[in-house]
RNA sequence: GCGGGUGUAGCUCAGCUGGUUAGAGCGCAUGCCUGUCACGCAUGAGGCCACGGGUUCGAGUCCCGUCACUCGCGCCA
């Protein structure tokens, strides 16, 4: 018989009956009667309930073990009686009679810190400070087995269409823009600093000039920036993928396979299968997205769309002069139409408006279409068919006419209501796109058990900072711009378009990618508008940008989130729980300790002076 | 860096308008219980009410500050 087991804890059925049997793992749960004792044996596979009495002189060892000691239990496979069986066991049917029993770690004796067999919300620093226990709970290990499938998934699909599997380095030089960096002292050259990668990026464009022509790996991450709920700190990972000789196009289409695919697969995680878009994923160009849904992740599960009703706004005999005025500014008006709610109590619109000054809005505009009166005859003008049905704090200062256009527009039909946002369009949009998402949430009409993807194309080129008033790249300074050289010597820099994308699923923005700009002389020129001389470039990207004069494929790819296409297929609210060791918000790692002091001769061997502020200084030992 | 929330037993939480002895469930300990599967029953141990200051006759409760955790903003080419 092996050492410690012969079968796993869910492994055993009738089919096993009578025979003798070795299992192993932790006291999952102890049900004492006195007489008679179960105990719960659970390992990484499941759960097997072994069963003892008072017959088996071992009995009053047995009924010392405490939860969480991991033994090892020999005894024969019995069936249970009918009475007994647990239909929501998969080894329910059998139970296995304990003969012996062996101790295989160091007791358990301190207090559990959490509970393994309780499904309690347990604070996060406890839960991280053991994350080991944690970790060995039902939901937290599942989406980690989750996790280990999707990237051997993605893996096994990117190696089908011919990709191959690269290793970057992890110590590599800082890069200009972007995130902060993690720096890392050197000692053989002091004063200097390596960097940890934001990204693969300038290794994965120069495997492309080495002729390798398809890239990808599971590429770790870091970036020194602060984290969110959907954002680990320092360190997440990316599907990093790369292409040569590829359009936009292709690109895409290789994304969609796979995308598609790994979710059509993992949709079922959490029980029922969930719809997945059928590529090729819908493209959405970056203007259309702002305009239609205020933000450039739209989330497609939401129906409601935003028309830009400037025009109806301006007409003379429109009276709003609220709008009017600001329009003249340059501001424009952004309608919402909601389908079926003009009979909703005065209350909702209210709230909504509340809500709205929340934000810092001014307040929400609306006009409701009544029923009763859209159903106009023949004969009668459209425009007199709506004028007494239009109601709403603007509706008075809107003419027949100018509410007909409206409704052409905004394809109103009878019983919805049009929100309206007033402002400059940098703020107009992605406020507009607010109260699309509030509103829908409001009337839960955000389709349910669907994964909707989209692409998002044609981004800006550049774009202003509003600080400080200067051109800089909207994305990233690698991306080709729409038009090559002579869009960037003929075109207004900021209407040109970049060969960048992002795809995005249910709001969530799983990746950028572009088609790379990889001829030196255009990359001289982009970086020229962004105010970069030569100089700059030849210093910063110097390893790439001499590499584009010896040869350079064309190239592009793109990079999925791993970590938020697992929290996605885990229905998880949090980046975290689909991390095995995530550090906390403050970036701290409270199982290793980590950051953590070093002792001065570390810090002499590096050069290196700490010069701390008052506040901190005992922290650093 | 800024704003919101939270902090009471090992864990999850309750604790009213400030009122004298601080509560529950799980876990732990002891005892009872031979068919449970979140077993049941009884008894018990376990508290710097995050920390520091203040108001008050009296503070877990109110006020101020600090810290920790968390959500969001800034940041994230």
């Amino acid at each position: 018989m092996h050492a410690y087991r012969t079968h796993t804890c869910n492994q055993l059925s009738v089919e096993h009956n009578g025979q003798t049997v070795k299992i192993a793992g932790w006291i999952h749960r102890k049900r004492d009667h006195g007489g008679l004792l179960f105990l719960d044996l659970r390992d990484h596979y499941g759960l097997t309930q072994c069963v003892i009495d008072t017959d088996n002189p071992l009995f009053e060892q047995v009924e010392r073990l405490r939860l969480e000691n991991v033994i090892a239990v020999t005894g024969e496979v019995v069936l249970r009686t009918d009475e007994t069986i647990n239909k929501n066991l998969p080894t329910g049917t059998v139970e296995v009679k304990l003969k012996e029993f062996e101790i295989l770690s160091s007791l358990v004796t301190d207090m559990l810190p959490l509970q393994v067999n309780s499904d309690e919300p347990y604070g996060e620093d406890v839960r991280l400070r053991h994350r080991f226990l944690d970790l060995r709970r039902d939901v937290l290990h599942r989406n980690i087995v989750l996790r280990c499938d999707v990237i051997s998934s993605l893996r096994r699909r990117m190696i089908e269409q011919g990709f191959l599997e690269f290793q970057t380095p992890i110590l590599t030089a800082s890069s200009p823009e972007g995130a902060r960096d993690y720096l890392v002292p050197s000692r053989v050259h002091p004063g200097k600093f390596y960097a940890l990668p934001q990204a693969p990026q300038q290794f994965k464009q120069l495997l492309m000039v080495s002729g390798f022509d398809k890239y990808f790996q599971i590429a770790p991450c870091f970036r020194d920036e602060d984290a969110r709920a959907d954002r680990s700190p320092g360190e997440f990972y990316q599907l990093d993928m790369e292409m040569s000789f590829v359009t936009q196009d292709d690109v895409l289409v290789v994304i969609d396979s796979v995308m598609h695919g790994v979710f059509e697969e993992f949709s079922g995680f959490k029980g029922e299968k969930w719809d997945v878009s059928k590529p090729p994923f819908v493209r959405i160009p970056y203007e259309e997205s702002m305009l239609k849904y205020g933000t450039d992740k739209p989330d497609l599960r939401n129906p409601l769309e935003i028309v830009d009703v400037t025009e109806v706004f301006k007409r003379d005999d429109v009276t709003f002069n609220a709008f009017k005025t600001f329009i003249g500014k340059g501001a424009v008006v952004r309608a919402l139409r909601v389908p079926k709610v003009s009979d909703r109590p005065r209350s909702f619109f209210d709230k909504l408006n509340d809500w709205a000054r929340g934000e810092g809005a001014p307040g929400l505009g609306y006009i409701l279409f009544h029923k009763e009166i859209t159903e106009h005859k023949e004969g009668q003008s459209f425009e007199e068919g709506i004028i007494s049905t239009a109601k709403g704090p603007i509706a008075k200062f809107v003419p027949p006419a100018a509410l007909g256009e409206l409704i052409k527009l905004c394809h109103i039909e009878t019983g919805d209501a049009v929100f309206f946002v007033c402002d400059m369009p940098a703020k107009a949009a992605p406020f507009v796109g607010l109260v699309r998402t509030k509103v829908a949430e409001e009337l839960d009409i955000i389709e349910k058990n669907a994964f909707k993807f989209c692409w998002i194309v044609d981004f800006p080129m550049y774009e202003m900072d509003e600080k400080t008033g200067k051109r800089i790249f909207s994305h990233n300074p690698f991306s080709m711009p729409q038009g090559g050289l002579k869009a960037l010597e003929t075109m207004n820099p900021l209407e040109i378009k970049a060969f960048q994308y992002d795809i995005i699923c249910n709001g969530v923005e799983l990746s950028s990618g572009a088609i790379r700009n990889h001829l030196p002389e255009v990359m001289e020129k982009a970086f020229e508008l962004a105010g970069y001389p030569k100089e700059v470039l030849e210093e910063r990207f110097g390893g790439m940008y001499n590499a584009f004069k010896l040869g350079a494929p064309p190239h592009g790819g793109c990079a999925p989130g791993i970590d938020r296409i697992v929290m996605l297929l885990a229905h998880e609210k949090n980046i975290r729980e689909v991390i095995s060791f995530p550090m906390n918000q403050q970036a701290q790692d409270l199982l290793m300790d980590a950051p953590a002091p070093v002792d001065a001769v570390a810090l002499r061997e590096i050069n290196i002076k700490l010069d701390l502020p008052k506040a901190q200084v005992k922290d650093a030992g």
